[in-house]
RNA sequence: GACUUUGUAGUUCAAUGGAUAGAAUAGAAGUUUCCUAAACUUUUGAUGCAGGUUCGAUUCCUGCCAGAGUCACCA
């Protein structure tokens, strides 16, 4: 019998070579579809026999008992069959799955392909701001874009890991710009930095990030207030008749439509603070490099880098090759510059210089601003043309970015495209759905954001907390404690977070992240930690013959056989949630054949060390499949 | 308003157009003389509404209702 060949394979090829004595004519090989066999029906392989009953000319039972007896005349592994309506069932013999498991048991890279087989992929991940700190939002973001480059690594793809930082823009220029006016002077007459403070670096800048906004807004609220008593002295004529028009305007609205045009009397007024035109023009002076302000930029990201190495390490995470926008925005200015010439931008009177999308459904957009400075979508170009200067192989970069960014991406593409780069096809934008709360979203100013690292410290407490609880932690030394809190407590914050189709908006309750029963890590972990005991104990595995096989026993053997078509559809649906889905399906099947079936008890040898193989082999696969979402499964818990 | 997207048990999630829509959790009732009970068993409970295509629709199409996102010289 031919082991590398899987039962659907052989069923196929059979019916596609006599399709002429069978059907009477060549049949589509889209019409042979294998389902998985439902519980209460007797058979492990079931074929759909409805898509043949219109070349057979006969009922669905008919065609498929005339189906039935033709593959058991083939195939000896049929034991037999049972055509349930439109479903031919199949029973396959016990020798078939043993040696199956034992084709498992041999291949050290199972369910893999051969690793660098394939084409170069790009996956870019995290890609962070330099001025806030990581939330529970990057959390999705990274675990995610981590997952994604090992799925792509286990179908045989080179990956390289990367992530651009965002380390310029206005958005910078507002944090350094507030720490050099509010940051309070020590006695040594120096302003806060991560040393003097302690605080991580991340987190200074951050703070200063939320104090520009913090000061701005009261700007903001003053020339309002100015406005609203008619005191219009040093603003443009254009501003104040924009703010009476707006101001007139709310005359008979309803509440929100009110709410509406405040926040656009709001965008004006700030656009005429001090603050905000002071970080422009940091921005600009930035771009023309100017060194005081390249020293203070160069100081602050370096805080901000130290502290996100911490997190990224405690996230477990990694990166092939960083990019920085503060190189690859030149390059997308000049792009911008010579597409102009070409003809695939136009300029604007104020000297802006934009493209117009409009015939394929889109809108105008901006690429330079009238100062002449880049925006995000100019960086982006700029580094898309870099990383395929850089990797001349690359078959294709997969952006992972939240889904709110989808009218980016889209644009983004379509301008590569125009722009005459034929790679620009192959690029992809890996969206995923925002976390929510269960108080709802997200909220910087609310103070409902989620930090990332007291998340993690939190869940690997917890772990800690509940581990103790169960005396499990007895005769461990200190390190080894940490490591298995550790273990646990990002193991089931990082299934809580991938098990959710990647593209679906998801909710994240604080309380059940590290909940240890159902569908999470720590239960996936308790099963692996169980396992590995179980052989331990067992004082190693003999050979043993072939005997009949235990309805339990089987269909962990079928189970585990489809380990290889489940990394080919996560590769293929960009997607951690089928190998999150896939194990914990294998691990409750397991658990209810440890439940049910005496192992080390057991007096017939050979029924003993095949359920030893088996148990070994689960425990191979969740230790294959649990490291494709990132997650590392303890020995003992 | 336009475009995009999502609506499945009380809750959080599944279901290449296929059989009686699966799990988990919460609720109810059980299992420890045997390998880790962080386990297992039993049980209650759902496809937003209205049409259409199909042998067959949670899935595809249309309309409606509800939520979310985008529509910046922010990133």
């Amino acid at each position: 019998m031919n082991t590398k060949v899987s039962i659907n394979e052989q069923i196929r090829l059979i019916l596609i070579e006599n399709s002429e004595v069978l059907f009477g004519t060549k049949i589509n090989e889209n019409l042979i579809q294998f389902q998985k066999t439902r519980k209460e029906v007797e058979g492990d392989v079931t074929l759909v026999i409805f898509p043949f009953v219109k070349a057979l000319k006969c009922s669905p039972i008919e065609a498929g008992n005339k189906i039935g007896d033709f593959l058991k005349e083939k195939l000896n592994s049929i034991a037999s069959f049972e055509v349930v309506s439109g479903f031919l069932n199949l029973s396959i013999n016990s020798s078939y799955w043993i040696e199956q498991l034992k084709s498992i048991e041999v291949d050290p890279l199972f369910g893999f392909e051969s690793p660098n087989s394939k084409s170069t992929v790009m996956v870019e991940y995290s890609s962070p701001n330099t001025n806030k700190p990581l939330h529970l939002g990057h959390l999705r973001n990274n675990f995610l874009g981590y997952s994604v480059a090992e799925i792509l690594k286990a179908n045989g793809h080179k990956v390289v890991k990367t992530q651009v930082i965002n380390d310029r823009g206005i958005h910078i220029c507002k944090s350094m710009l507030a720490w050099e006016k509010f940051s309070p002077l020590n006695d040594k007459g120096e302003r806060e930095t991560p040393e003097n403070t302690g605080l991580k670096g991340d987190k200074l800048v951050g703070k200063y990030y939320v104090e520009f906004d913090k000061q701005f807004n009261a700007e903001a609220k003053e020339i309002i207030a100015q406005w609203e008593n008619g005191d219009f002295a040093n603003f443009p004529s254009s501003i104040v008749e924009e703010f009476k028009k707006l101001t007139d305007s709310k005359e008979g609205k309803d509440e929100k439509a009110v709410k509406g045009i405040d926040d656009k009397i709001k965008d004006l007024a700030k656009n005429e603070t001090t603050l905000l035109r002071e970080a422009k023009e940091m921005l600009v002076k930035w771009e023309a490099r100017d060194p005081q302000i390249y020293l203070l930029w160069t100081t602050m990201n370096n805080w901000v880098y130290k502290g996100f190495d911490v997190t990224y390490k405690s996230m477990g995470v990694d990166f092939d090759k960083l990019y920085y926008e503060s190189d690859t925005f030149i390059l997308g200015k000049d792009i911008v510059i010579e597409g102009l010439q070409k003809g695939v931008f136009f300029k604007k009177e104020d000297g802006s210089v934009w493209i117009d999308l409009t015939e394929d459904g889109l809108d105008e957009k901006l690429l330079l601003r009238s100062d002449g400075t880049t925006v995000y979508m100019t960086q982006d170009i700029g580094t898309a043309v870099d990383r395929y200067k850089d990797y001349s192989d690359l078959s294709g970069i997969i952006y992972t970015v939240g889904n709110e960014q989808d009218y980016h991406f889209k644009v983004l593409f379509l301008i590569l495209k125009k722009l005459g780069y034929s790679w620009a096809d192959n690029c992809f934008h890996l969206s995923y759905g925002m976390v929510d709360l269960p108080s709802g979203k997200m909220k910087s100013r609310e103070g409902t954001v989620v930090d990332a690292d007291d998340l993690m410290q939190e869940v690997i407490d917890k772990a800690g907390a509940l581990t103790a609880e169960r005396g499990h932690l007895e005769g461990m030394s200190k390190d080894d404690v940490n490591t298995l809190c550790t273990t646990i407590g990002m193991g089931g914050l990082k299934y809580y977070l991938l098990k959710v189709d990647p593209k679906k908006r998801m909710m994240f309750n604080p309380d059940e992240s590290i909940e240890l029963n159902g569908n999470t890590g720590p239960f996936i972990q308790y099963a692996y930690a169980r396992i590995n005991s179980l052989i331990n104990r067992s004082g190693g595995i003999q050979s043993y013959n072939s005997i009949e096989l235990k309805e339990e026993e089987r269909e962990i053997i079928k189970l585990l056989i489809d380990y290889p078509s489940v990394i080919k559809e996560a590769g293929k649906m960009y997607s951690p949630a089928v190998i999150a889905n896939y194990i914990f399906e294998l691990v409750k099947l397991f658990n209810q054949f440890y439940q049910a079936v005496p192992i080390l008890i057991e007096e017939n040898q050979d029924a003993k060390n095949l359920r030893l193989e088996l148990s070994k082999n689960v425990s191979k696969v969740i230790k294959s499949s649990m490291a494709l979402i990132g997650v590392d499964v303890p020995d003992r818990m």
